[in-house]
DNA sequence: TCTTGACCCTGACGTAACGTCATCCTCGAC
DNA sequence: GTCGAGGATGACGTTACGTCAGGGTCAAGA
């Protein structure tokens, strides 16, 4: 069958064929003159090829899968899966901020975007939570969502200092800055200063945070910890010289 | 102040503030040497396009968008609604995919394409039907139902068969066919043939299907009549010559 | 005064998954 | 033989930036 027919057939365009061709996902056989002749073998791959696209796989997920079906595809279902959801959570922010946003402007009959802002950065605070929540108890939560609600600006000059000791701590890193130095003494001391203001002393909210930085290797991918591992390894150090023990 | 502090303040990067620049999204003023210096006013244009970046607007429609707030907004605001909504409704299929993938690979151990790709199908199909569905009365709904419960590939069928008739409208189109010529006769006779086979006689899902094709203007912007102006003019006129009155 | 080093600028290419030409080639029919 | 449909390849466009590369600017130390 030739490349139009074939196309009409399954549904995708001429020029998708072209692409996966060149990809190498699907490469019929050639005639002596260089057309695509596609049969019943790349039917059935094609078949696979939009299922994976439709669950969400790249391309280029979908060439490393489509020819073994085992456990990896098993695996790659979980992950698409939490891809998935991830994604709705962040549209299901966005149309909730669309529904706040609306309100706002029924009401104040002009756009407020000083609380639209507000708002948004509310629901970006809110799936992060939601992330995090796994890992503190009930009465940590409790304890962190009153905190939130009675001053709420109060968490976001805690997250413009960790900007600005974090963007110190990277520079330190890259003057090779001794952990033991009076300088990164300073760092360390910093840093501990900000977890307790975090903390705030509260056993619960500690304990959970640090169960939250133990299990990096099962944070999602988008969940990026805000600084490298040379910084990681740095303030580790600084610490421990500093004869302190306090963690994350 | 400086691009990198203003980066730093607003939490987005240098690189986009360049990009916004080119775009002509947020232009500060310049030094002397070409430096971009950011104050007041910039923070606040930029707080505006973060937000209407977060509920999925594209950088041109945040341009045409950000200066003037009156009601284009608000239909902005209706616009994206609707889209983050069908995007949801994407990503839903998308996740009962995956998770009937999920029960196929443990039930059967190895994976079943073949009954995916059936899947997906039925799921984009709900999700065509579900839009279509206002326009239907309930019993027009439970017939058409229960209809693609009792044989799917009928419905599968028809696809194939529109899919042909309308290639080949498009094809009498492209050569000035007349109307009144008997070979347009035969495509308007296959045009009703297809469409009988699709009411089957019964009054109310013709009504529903009438209700649906005169309210194109409502249609969402993902949902395109299948063929173009043209050939929805040229089988027009080729019924109306055929003396026969059937509609859509 | 000269030299760093940090910061800034402007290109320019890369990304994902194709859409959309543009140019040239092949094949079956008349 | 030739004509038109269909095929092939190549290249640029799209979105919202990331990531160099090559080359200025500026304030501070030598």
């Amino acid at each position: 069958m030739r490349i139009q027919k074939f196309a009409n057939q399954t549904g995708v365009t001429v020029r998708t064929l072209h692409h996966y061709d060149r990809l190498g996902l699907l490469q019929p056989q050639r005639t002596g003159s260089g057309y695509r002749m596609y049969g019943e073998r790349e039917l059935v791959r094609l078949q696979r090829i939009t299922v994976l696209k439709f669950i969400g796989c790249s391309l280029q997920e979908i060439k490393d899968l489509v020819d073994r079906d085992p456990d990896d595809l098993r695996s790659t279902l979980d992950l698409q899966q939490e891809a998935l959801e991830r994604r709705r959570k962040t549209l299901d922010g966005a149309l909730k901020a669309v529904a706040k946003a609306r309100s706002v402007l029924s009401e104040s009959g002009s756009a407020d975007w000083q609380s639209l802002k507000q708002i948004i950065e509310t629901i970006e605070m809110e799936q992060n939570m939601e992330w995090t929540k796994q890992y503190y108890s009930p009465e940590a939560l409790k304890e962190l969502e009153q905190r939130r609600a009675e001053n709420p600006d109060f968490a976001e000059q805690g997250q413009k200092d960790w900007a600005v000791l974090l963007a110190d701590c990277e520079h330190a890193v890259k003057d090779k800055l001794d952990p033991k130095s009076e300088q990164a003494q300073q760092l360390a001391k910093r840093w501990i200063e900000l977890v307790n203001a975090f903390t705030q002393g509260n056993p619960q909210i500690s304990h959970g945070l640090n169960k939250l930085y133990a299990d990096q290797q099962n944070w999602p991918t988008t969940f990026k910890r805000p600084w490298s591992d040379e910084v990681d390894a740095f303030i580790k150090e600084a610490k421990k010289a500093a004869n302190v023990r306090c963690e994350s």
